[in-house]
DNA sequence: CTCCTTTAATTGCGGACACAACTATTGTAG
DNA sequence: CTACAATAGTTGTGTCCGCAATTAAAGGAG
């Protein structure tokens, strides 16, 4: 266990890191024209494969890794956007829902196709069908292994 | 080609991107006990890897993916820490020159081995030679691709 | 040499987010 | 029932960073 990273390791480390942020970048700039950024989309995202499309602020947070303001404020540019609104829970008052709005709905799925493709492009691009399976295994691992860890 | 992403590509993808929020969060921890974040133990190893232990502002700037001002702030942070100091070139006086400090030096042969073995275990934990390998043909192919697509 | 363009760095401003403090409501121990 | 603890959300404050404007210097065309 030497202290420093192996050749073939580094090679894997500095190309992931590199990748991760020039992608994030990329994507971003492709979700522009329709006026989102990735933060926004994962919202919509989130909402519409949730039951009633609705989910509670601190589901939601949690699912986007946000914290409680964060949450908030993202929420407020999307409310103030019209493509989400905020519903009081009936039976907990403490309880505020993020509701797709039917706006918001159609911004997404105006959206959808070309971020998939955007997805496609930047990140899948010349992926054979054995290393996308062989990605999901390493990273669904780290996942978990990372969700472990904390 | 479907709008929407297949059942593996679309594990790939999203435990990818769960992988990277966390991860990233938990390295910044990792580094936290020693007064650094993310972006400053990549400032200091980019200028520990140069000529002299110093570049040029617009170059390290380019190196980190960040934009001027955001490294004229960063570098603020690192030069009131004492560990980098901005030295002005003698040919071009539009120049600064990032250097790191003996201190700067200091700090990052203390918190190196540190990060290496959180880069271990975060990431590389459980993952094969040969996964290992995959991986970085995946992201070089992927961080050229993105490259070629700017 | 003079003017114009390009390059390097900084500063003003605004956006996004985390932490901590606060309010409101619900759950629970006694 | 009352008091305390836990939970949900918002707001104040500070940090990090990008964009646009600015300053300063160097390079190039005539």
């Amino acid at each position: 266990m030497a202290t420093w990273l192996t050749a073939s390791e580094m090679r894997a480390w500095r190309s992931f890191i590199e990748s991760v942020s020039t992608l994030m970048a990329a994507l971003e700039n492709d979700l522009a024209p329709f006026g989102l950024n990735n933060g926004d989309y994962e919202v919509l995202v989130r909402l519409s494969e949730a039951d009633d499309q609705r989910l509670r602020m601190c589901d939601l947070a949690c699912a986007l890794h946000l914290s409680p303001s964060g949450l908030t404020r993202r929420l407020d540019g999307l409310v103030k956007g019209g493509l989400v609104e905020r519903v009081a829970s009936p039976t907990d008052r403490r309880v505020m829902y993020a509701a797709l709005t039917p706006a918001g709905r159609t911004k997404l799925t105006e959206a959808a196709p070309d971020h998939v493709a955007s997805v496609r492009n930047r990140f899948f691009k010349g992926m054979t069908k054995d290393q996308i399976r062989e990605l999901g295994d390493i990273f669904e691992k780290m996942r978990d292994n990372l969700a472990a860890s904390t």
